[in-house]
DNA sequence: TTGTAAATGCAACGCCGTTGCAATAATTTT
DNA sequence: AAAATTATTGCAACGGCGTTGCATTTACAA
């Protein structure tokens, strides 16, 4: 369970307004231990769904660096919880993300990552992101 | 200048039929020099585009091992010309993209990848998707 | 050359991202 | 505590893109 009262601290330090539907939203991040969510996923829980709001709501939430966009197979977005190091801004999006091609289940892989991959002489690599695709445990 | 036979061959090699449309498609793609195109990009070279057709066209290369999806930036898809030893439904999707954030231009990285990263315990990894961000020579 | 299987071109549907605008709600100021 | 200010919400609406069905045309094989 997802208290009230860590809801509101993580909409106030990020300079959120505390509305029902942000509260709302924010507590299925919260609750999901790392997987990211899709739009439609989110919906399918929101007491009151409107795609609209969600999406402006997601991209407020990803500006106040909240959150941040993990893989998008085929179109579709899928956003995660930041870890507490994410400032506005600046996100540290030095992970990679796992998900499963058949159930779309997308989770932000902790640990160690290594990347070593070379741009071209005369480019500049401003981020990099990493998905590893495949089948989750319960589709094995 | 890509000549007219090898078009053909690569074709033929792919089992697929020498169209009009998709000797013209596979065309751009081996006059890009690795470089990663779009579906609007592709349209606006073609004599008779049709984003329908263009569609189905990309679908059936990347069924027969011909071509592959790259990097795509907020569900713009891009596809490039799969290596030599792509073959039908096995793609060797092992090396690394990178896309320029301001001009959307999409290139295949050559040479030395090592990604280093786990899957949770009772995960199956079969893909493994690199792209890097940020500018390309010409944006700086 | 004829038959068969695939590719094309068209209309059309649906999903999603996106913007504008008026109404509502949260915060700040007096 | 009320008024003023600013952000958020909910609605209509546009556009792009992926996708499918179907009739017509084209490529390949017999």
């Amino acid at each position: 369970m997802v208290r009230e009262e860590d809801i509101l601290q993580k909409l106030e330090s990020h300079q959120l307004r505390k509305t029902a539907f942000r509260k709302e939203v924010l507590e299925l991040f919260m609750a999901s231990e790392g997987e990211a969510l899709s739009n439609q996923e989110l919906e399918s829980q929101l007491d009151n769904p409107d795609r609209i709001t969600l999406y402006r709501t997601l991209k407020a939430f990803e500006d106040k660096g909240l959150i941040h966009l993990a893989a998008d197979n085929g179109g579709i977005s899928r956003y995660a919880l930041c870890l507490a190091d994410c400032t506005t801004h600046a996100h540290h999006d030095q992970h990679a993300h796992f998900q499963c091609r058949t159930c779309g289940k997308t989770i932000c892989l902790e640990g160690e990552v290594v990347i070593r991959a070379q741009a071209p002489v005369g480019f500049k690599v401003e981020r990099e992101n990493l998905t590893l695709e495949g089948l989750c445990d319960e589709c094995l």
